[in-house]
DNA sequence: CTGAAAGCGCTTACAG
DNA sequence: CTGAAAGCGCTTACAG
């Protein structure tokens, strides 16, 4: 039977269009067979997988037409081997919070589906000894066609450092535009936080503080900055003892929202850096019997689904996340078909004030 | 240069020790300069890279050795191709819940380090027209070596014949042992939910309600048997009107409880089929002026992150999730390495419940 | 215990 | 526009 099929004479039963697709599908056919069945040469075949123009167009669509009937699809392994170049899309990532990872997951993929690309999954930690070397052990073992970098693997220049010395395509997510547009998606932090600012500041606050994310973070810089030029525009000021460094994280944000609610004066609002923390101000404050937003406006950033799971709902800066991971993946894609990525792309997102229930004025106004 | 290589008499600059390890690593040596460096076939150090018991232990140690010296790895894609078979592991999900995805994906990623293997990530739809077909094309094109199934794809029958079909190895996360022990990860999701309902009766509850997950999710059955019995032992029925499916959403967990509220008499305690319903309760419970846990005890299932950012902190059922998604990475692995899965291999997991400030004795005892 | 030959299913480089 | 040959980096099947 083997050897049957390998002059080329005869078709292996299993391809015989008499039998049933689920039987006939049983063995997976090559690009010989769909040749065979073309009578043309493998050659012709592959041109047509991979959309060369040199194919006269009679040829190209009885393929088509032979490689539909057979369900063929080109083995990855093997294209990848000959390509030197797998058909694998990695997402780097180190963001700590799950719905923010799954959510770029989600639009990545959606991004991917129908391509010939699979997503491979790479957490990472920057702090890491030896996170260069296996980041790049990783893409070069593998080969990946490319690679989405999740904040704030993203802005680590190191690491695009070593990406480029490799040559693997890759797109940043980002607040700011670090890269050339058709390796970025812009995500604007900071206009967002500018938002919430005026927010704070139009329903009357004076005395206003903000805790930010971890300075590692590019985001974290940015949300602090246009949150204060924010304020700024409506003359007031972020100071100094208002301003608290945390990581992002619950248990984080209490610890300063605790410190800042022991302030003299007590801040009437604050805008936590990203929604975790502000679970954490919701804590302080009920610890201290401050009812929010009656003595105590909350402002997060991320509008993830514990935002409208919390009590009172959180206000919060919403980011087009899964948006941004299909942004991400497509950019992607297309330099893989054209070499020269379109002008029209789009690079930036917007991020978008979300009020709900825990922002008011302030009680002594 | 290429030429003199495939001779197989000059070595390439590039592989020469004296060049440092970054000049070296630029072009990744093959097992065709192994084994010219060895002064052996390419069969032998194929033989020494899988394990292979019929190699002598001098040769062996010394091909080892050249092998850490040159960092070689074997090509992934090279061996899949022969193998017929790819390094890459599915995960396979439908969960809606980002937290236990996520959480399961860690402990995969966790158990495949330092392995020979990638996670490819697939989200699925059980009721999509084509869902058997497309998993199964996914899964012979990238030839996979093997998948993790989440809840509730781990439970669908027709997804297991399929994957029984094509000879996919396979791992099952499920409330209840549906497989082989080999081939599953059990939560014994029963246990967890009778040692709520006997943390309720012990309270003092008597109008106890439930919020079951969708009957698609076996955990959802398993919650709400396991509850059921709990509540016997102690001497508790969950009458009909106090036992309403939802959808395991945050939106029908507080549609549900609205409904069990406006009963009468009214419930004094409710234990929803996972967290995001329970925060659905507690909302359903504010916006009837309700107190937790004063008027309304609240149980919930999970333990995820929200549990702990509500308020009051929700007592809830907790599911070692990482660690079963380690197991089942590990039992895949495991099959990998040896014929016969030792005999000891863990495969029981235990729910815990963990009380936090959400339950209390009934306001009217 | 070891190796030479053939093959996995594609693509590149070259020729026409 | 099309094809025959060689190759990608491994393993299988066979022989010794």
């Amino acid at each position: 039977m083997k050897t049957k099929t390998k002059t080329g004479v005869i078709l292996p039963v299993h391809s015989s269009l008499a039998v049933p697709a689920t039987e006939r599908s049983r063995k997976k056919s090559t690009i010989n067979d769909i040749a065979r069945l073309a009578g043309v040469s493998k050659k012709t075949v592959s041109r047509v997988i991979n959309d060369s123009p040199f194919v006269k167009e009679e040829t190209r669509i009885k393929i088509k037409e032979i490689i539909r009937e057979n369900g063929f699809a080109p083995d990855p392994q093997a294209r990848g081997l000959a390509f030197r170049r797998s058909f694998l899309i990695g997402m780097i990532y180190n963001n700590p919070t799950p719905q923010y990872v799954i959510n770029n997951m989600q639009g990545i993929l959606d991004a991917l589906r129908g391509s010939p690309f699979e997503l491979v999954i790479r957490p990472c930690n920057r702090d890491a000894q030896n996170f260069l070397h296996d980041m790049r052990a990783f893409i070069e073992r593998q080969k990946l066609s490319g690679v989405v970098l999740l904040p704030s693997a993203s802005e680590d220049e190191r690491l695009i450092g070593m990406l480029r010395e490799i040559e693997c395509p890759y797109t940043r997510i980002a607040a700011v535009g670090l890269d050339a547009p058709e390796k970025m998606v812009v995500t604007h932090d900071s206009a967002g936080a500018a938002d919430a600012a005026r927010h704070l500041a139009g329903l009357g606050h004076k005395v206003i503080a903000h805790i930010s994310g971890p300075k590692t973070f590019r985001s974290a810089f940015e949300r602090r900055k246009g949150f204060t030029e924010g304020l700024a525009g409506c003359g007031l000021k972020l100071l100094s003892p208002y301003d608290r460094e945390a990581a992002y994280t619950f248990e984080s944000g209490q610890a300063a929202a605790e410190a800042l609610l022991s302030l003299s004066p007590r801040p009437t609002a604050i805008f936590a850096g990203n929604d975790e923390m502000a679970a954490g101000v919701y804590v302080a404050a009920r610890n201290l019997r401050l009812e929010i937003p009656k003595d105590l406006s909350v402002v997060g950033f991320d509008d993830s689904p514990i935002a409208s799971r919390m009590w009172p709902l959180l206000t919060s800066v919403r980011l087009p996340i899964h948006e941004m991971g299909r942004m991400a993946a497509e950019k992607l894609l297309r330099r893989w078909k054209e070499k020269t990525p379109p002008a029209d792309d789009k690079t930036e997102v917007i991020p978008a004030l979300i009020i709900r229930n825990s922002t008011a004025a302030p009680n002594n106004v």
